[in-house]
DNA sequence: ACCGTGATGTCAGTCGCTGTCATCACCGTA
DNA sequence: TACGGTGATGACAGCGACTGACATCACGGT
């Protein structure tokens, strides 16, 4: 076998999760995932930047669609509106893998490195979905503060659905914590 | 000379933002900093964690401060404006330090490893910030979106200042982003 | 049967970081 | 002055993350 198995990436990012989570972030090596994965430590790093970046693969695709979110929130949506529609849009690419979800957050929460790669890519969020209200228009500050705290009530309505039975779905989460965010400041 | 010069933590974070900003972090090892302070790299990792840590040693007084200035707003302030004075308090520990605050945040800017640290201090200032909200009896979601949304005022006043001149002082741009936030959320 | 192409394996090397132990400067005390 | 305790530092060995360079293999086309 060894060579051209298909799905090398995939079956290293299950590998990497499964060890994160069996036995800690800090007691796998990068020479366990490859072999577990069947394949070396080279062809790892040949897909992955770091130990930690196969925890990210799907950043790519949140942002991708919070992104198309904004761009097609209503013309007359507000600034933190369209963000908000942004962030809610982003919910679709986790919406379905809730035991994912929550197995990886729970790694994530056990280490302080994972937890810094998971703030730059939610930084990465807020830069792109900043960067799509100023296509609408919006100012500059205002672009990246509404884009923050989008990306706050994200985080938040994120740890809520980790934390739940998963009954709701994250959206509900997302456009719950948005909906706080809105009477927080408005009092 | 070598052993017991005074201020040995001191040399080697001058050293390794001098180091740091003449030749970028990448170039720069471990060994290159405790060299310049005079010492071994071992006895560089006895008063950091790691490379990166060197830039973040005054993360803990803005901290200090900031939930010092929470629990010294006015009883009748909102989560908002409590949060909000926090962070302007937290302006102290930089005020008289413009140059010293550029340079470093233009060596963060170009290393995404430098930025995830500084997420990293900017999630615990709003933790921080979040838990003085909570003895003030704010409830626990609020206080996490009112502290989030006042770091976010914050890291976008402290971005605003060290792109002027420094005429103005940083809680005046850090007051600035907050406003700018209320009306936000308003409109 | 041959060859080009791309993915993978192999190897050597640097650097971040840690554990362990010896060594040194200082300080109090007899 | 001599002595020992204490804390900071140096010296050394070692692991694991990550990289560059080159060889090797599987596959597709000719």
């Amino acid at each position: 076998m060894g060579r051209w198995e298909p799905d090398a990436q995939g079956r290293m990012a299950r590998a990497a999760l499964e060890l994160y989570a069996e036995r800690g972030y800090e007691q796998t090596t990068v020479q366990d995932i490859a072999a577990r994965a069947g394949v070396t430590e080279r062809t790892y790093f040949r897909y992955f930047a770091d130990k930690r970046e196969v925890l990210f693969d799907g950043a790519h695709t949140l942002e991708r669609l919070a992104v198309a979110g904004v761009v097609d929130a209503p013309a007359d949506a507000g600034p933190l509106e369209a963000a908000g529609a942004g962030v809610v849009r982003g919910c679709d690419a986790l919406a379905d893998r809730y035991e994912r979800a929550r197995t990886r957050a729970g790694v994530v929460a056990a280490n302080p490195g994972l937890q810094e790669r998971e703030l730059l890519k939610m930084a990465a969020l807020g830069t792109a979905v900043a960067g799509a209200l100023r296509e609408r228009g919006v100012p500059v500050p205002a672009a990246a503060l509404a884009a923050e705290a989008a990306v706050a009530a994200f985080r938040v309505g994120f740890e809520a659905w980790v934390a739940s039975d998963g009954g709701r779905g994250l959206d509900d989460h997302v456009r719950a914590a948005l909906a706080d965010l809105r009477a927080l400041a408005a009092g």
